[in-house]
DNA sequence: ATTAATAAGTGTAAAAAATACATTTATTAA
DNA sequence: TTAATAAATGTATTTTTTACACTTATTAAT
């Protein structure tokens, strides 16, 4: 199958490992699981997997995050290759690092228990997997600058969300505090977000008015392109 | 040597493409090679070549672009994977795209003749190999975003050069006009530049002043970002 | 020596965007 | 009826961005 030339060089294992995010409402978390082979049998590590020869990396990306969490159809874009020689004890394997963003609550505590899987604080962290480590770093700045001129941000949230939540997403990415009235005069103007009549009950007694995003509205605006934050 | 739960999976060839730009004080380029080897033997490619088992990623990508130029110390950067199945009609590939930034003088007449290789404008490219179109548009969407707050896009000049030849270079990258004391406001402004006693005089009786980049400069503004355009 | 030609170099006013900041409002539990 | 609580809202100030045109330095031609 394979042409005469090709025959000769080094073929290698070549995996993907998801950097999988979520939003308590305060915090952004990022999803481990307890290694099942070995190397680093029992140790913390991302959720990872191999690429077959009959699937694209983004299909074995996509394949290796439902296999965790059960989702379709979620948000994922690829980080970058890890590719020491060393970075896998176990033997030659490069790694195509992506990143995806849940919603916290679609994944369930039965899954948790299933897959001996965990959600982490990002500043707290347990040692990881050869170099997951620095893959989550990266992963962060890059969710850093993509959120900021991209509304993918909002796929960590529930589909309908108050604007405090969003405020709370904004601040927990950028860890830092933002004027209310700003971001709120920001985000409204940018026409991406359609109020709706129902009230969120939960955190106060007046209620704070839900909203959901426009993705009609979005794909308008994205042409030109636009600063969310 | 690979651990035994390693050895059932597939192996895959992976190999690393180099979309590399130059700036001919006008346009953006990018050099291409006749490819030498089957499948598509002839045609236009970009150089690339397989990852070694004993090599990084960054080795290869490295290898490979000081294999066409000569060059080492170059500026590049990891764009992406492109890994679908079919790509490569040879076989199973997954090729890592990498774009460089070089001086287009650094590349001799000598060289386009030994290796088959020549400049293309981004507007004019030929028919390419596989998904080679597809990976230098891409590319050139991530010069646009990197060049906008790193200053990256220096190593495409001559390591001294005028404030018309940056504008230049970045009306190119830009595909706009802008306006010179606005530009050359702007990018005096964040202190990157230093400037010298000597002139350029090619392309005027009075004579332009010539600039050198500061290493030093930009490393301490880096640690707190900032946006060049 | 004077003039003509050419690109280099420079400043300011207006508009837009970002920031800093505090009070009123709606709701419900006591 | 009152107290408590988070939600909702506007304005003045500062900063940044944009639009816009004339003067200067130099040399080649006369």
């Amino acid at each position: 199958m394979a042409t005469e030339q090709y025959k000769k060089e080094d073929h290698l294992l070549l995996a993907v490992d998801c950097i999988i995010f979520g939003f308590d409402g305060n915090r952004i978390k990022a999803l481990l699981v307890k290694r099942n082979l070995e190397p680093g049998l029992g140790k913390w590590s991302l959720m990872g997997g191999f690429v077959k020869k009959t699937e694209s990396v983004k299909d074995a990306a996509t394949r290796v995050l439902n296999l965790l969490t059960g989702l379709t159809d979620v948000y994922m874009e690829e980080l970058g290759s890890f590719g020491e020689v060393n970075r896998d004890p176990g033997g030659r394997v490069v790694s195509i690092a992506w990143y995806a963003l849940i919603k916290i609550n679609d994944y369930s505590e039965a899954l948790m228990k299933e897959h001996q899987s965990k959600w982490f604080e990002l500043d707290h962290l347990p040692v990881l997997l050869f170099d997951h480590g620095e893959m989550i770093l990266q992963a962060k700045e890059r969710l850093r600058e993509k959120v900021s001129a991209h509304p993918a941000g909002f796929t960590l949230l529930p589909s309908k969300f108050t604007l405090q939540q969003l405020q709370g997403l904004y601040e927990a990415i950028y860890e830092k505090k933002m004027d209310k009235r700003n971001f709120t005069r920001r985000v409204l103007e940018l026409g991406l977000l359609k109020k709706l009549e129902e009230k969120e009950k939960g955190t106060s007694r007046k209620g704070a008015y839900l909203y959901v995003f426009d993705k009609n509205k979005y794909d308008k605006l994205s042409k030109k392109g636009f600063r969310i934050i």
